[in-house]
DNA sequence: TATTATTGGTCTATACATAGATCATTAATG
DNA sequence: CATTAATGATCTATGTATAGACCAATAATA
């Protein structure tokens, strides 16, 4: 990579990501935290809350969940008790499905 | 830094984030999509795809929330445009909370 | 109004995420 | 069974995310 390469999301991927950043936002002010405390509690810097809140898209996932977690925001449905039922769930779709997928064999001339 | 600091993510946080991978990869099959062309239509490369449907919780969020949009995995609750509304609405909770939260002003000497 | 915590920038050094190439293994299909 | 695409893994170079310090502006309380 001698470039720096810019890469657009999808309109509702940056939706999404700017939600995410507001609804913390808006949990951490209810429950009455700072940026520096909430940040102490996610062990993370004050800077990267505050590009969380930003919805900036080049903050680790963990980061955003682990704060996420902390002032409350829900990820997905549930509690953590739903999560994992889901998780197994999707295990269980998992293992019906092909290991691996197939593009379908590019036949001679049938692209037109 | 001059010391690794391996950061330990809260049990809710990694079962969401383990859940996100698991949906991804879930979602992905069923489409019949491919690693290599899921990470083409998303912009990024097949190993970062892979570490994303790990789990990996170092994946820049704005990957993570592309592929699930690509593959079909909802963020949050609905579709565009009920993210949108989402994202009014707590808009409208944040005018409505104060611009900086003030801790309890440490009074001398109540700590026990 | 005065005080001071909170917030939002900016800047720097460093650890690390990422792309891209490569290889071995697995598994789908003929 | 043979073929070959798909997957999983490893390695390297480099761009960059991050922590941490700092400063200025804001806003909450007294």
């Amino acid at each position: 990579m001698s470039k720096s390469v810019t890469h657009s999301y999808s309109r509702y991927g940056s939706a999404a990501l700017s939600l995410m950043g507001r609804l913390v936002r808006a949990a951490r002010k209810q429950r009455g935290l700072t940026t520096q405390e909430t940040a102490d509690r996610a062990g993370i810097s004050r800077g990267l809350l505050q590009r969380i809140e930003k919805g900036d898209p080049k903050c680790g996932i963990g980061a955003v969940f682990e704060v996420a977690t902390i002032v409350g925001v829900q990820l997905f449905d549930a509690d953590e008790a739903a999560l994992a039922g889901h998780a197994r769930q999707t295990e269980q779709r998992l293992a019906l499905l092909p290991k691996s997928v197939r593009r379908p064999p590019r036949s001679v001339a049938d692209d037109f």
